[in-house]
DNA sequence: TGTACATCAGTGAACGCGCGTTCACTGATGTAC
DNA sequence: TGTACATCAGTGAACGCGCGTTCACTGATGTAC
């Protein structure tokens, strides 16, 4: 008989024929598993059944591996928010839809975030200086043009058009509600909301995630 | 003559007299300078002209040395805060004067970030499962009681004695706050917001903070 | 006031570790003629 | 249709690296009597 061992892909061929993706299949579970850190070039090529060198035949070092990996996880969130959007039904009050969908992507940025800690630390893990130069150099307005912000920038919009944020706000409003939700996030994961428990972790969710939608939507105070 | 060289402390007696402290400002110098995972203990020992086993008389191991470093980091963030606290004059109007003061912590907290992005990163940086569980443990709150965070609770209390802000807003205040500024921090070191530019990242800082303070201060809209 | 002795704070050599990367190479594939 | 040859995709051994940590040790200090 002939069983595949779990965990290994034997081969049967000399050549894999799809290499590149099976490393970085390897490296996110690596990710997934420990985070950033975690993601060891050799072991990849060992899970795959490849010699450490083949790796070097589709990417150009252990840094390229990881920068593989690290958009494999801006997906991955990009798709957590959009199931997340899919999750409920569209409303039909156009004012109640925009703040349906404003609320769910968030909220699906923050589940992600606490269901899969490696990967959402890879999505925004920092490189050595000179890739992240290059990188910042590569996008011309400065402003990274991933999935998710294009999910954060719609969702803004939309709520300017039903008429729950004045136009004056949109400005840096991505950056104020991704902020928000970046920094809860983080504060969650490793920071001192860590210890949390979890009623008052959802709970917590929930508020911040309103007084967002307040800081937009909102009129000064008296 | 008798040069002291710069960088190297030569001893003089066989017993340092305070290699605990030379120690983690040793590493903290390095984490400065490259974040947490530019703390070598090796070096550290080297740099202070001590043998790097002297080092386990004072710390448990490299763990050990790394969290020193980290609430060091910790210190100097709040200090920060406290600094810009004082940059300005009080307002003779309480209300005013309550906004001041959220304001300047919030200030304080991006500039360090940006000033001292090692030793930012550091404040917040993880450790391994055992230590942060342990660490978890030791605050029954589940809210770490660090400086800057007492801080912040001062100042949300301020803005609801003065009436600026609705008591039942209260709650989860600091979290929503924290997470804000946390994240725009974030997100302008690590994150896409990295390559922005000098003015437009100014302008992007004042614009949040100010929604933050819409956010906690605001009315819900129509 | 001296002295024996426990304790504290250092030393230096050595260990294993596993990594990323390079080297010279071989096996497989595809294409020009 | 066959064949020569360039090119592509792998191999396996080896390298240096610097780390954290342990070991058996020695020098300095302080305290009881």
């Amino acid at each position: 008989m002939n069983f595949v061992r779990a965990g290994k892909t034997p081969r049967t061929s000399y050549h894999h024929g799809d290499l590149a993706n099976a490393l970085t299949s390897a490296a996110t579970q690596m990710a997934r598993d420990g985070g950033p850190e975690a993601v060891v070039l050799r072991e990849a090529a060992r899970k795959v059944g490849v010699s450490a060198t083949a790796a070097y035949r589709h990417f150009s070092g252990h840094g390229d591996l990881i920068h593989a990996v690290k958009e494999c996880a801006q997906e991955d969130l990009a798709a957590a928010m959009q199931a997340e959007l899919s999750a409920t039904r569209p409303l039909s009050d156009p004012k109640a839809e925009a703040v349906r969908r404003f609320n769910a992507i968030g909220v699906g940025y923050i589940r992600f975030a606490l269901a899969e800690p490696g990967l959402f630390r890879t999505a925004f893990t920092r490189f050595d200086r000179a890739a992240a130069q290059a990188e910042a150099e590569a996008k011309a307005t400065g402003m990274a043009m991933s999935p998710a912000f294009l999910m954060l920038a719609e969702a803004l919009d939309r709520l300017v058009e039903v008429g729950l944020m004045s136009p004056d706000r949109r400005p840096d409003a991505e950056i104020f509600a991704w902020s928000c939700a970046h920094g809860l996030a983080m504060l969650l994961l490793d920071g001192p909301l860590s210890a949390l428990p979890d009623d008052l972790r959802d709970n917590a969710i929930r508020h911040t995630l309103n007084r967002i939608l307040d800081g937009l939507v909102s009129h000064r105070g008296p």
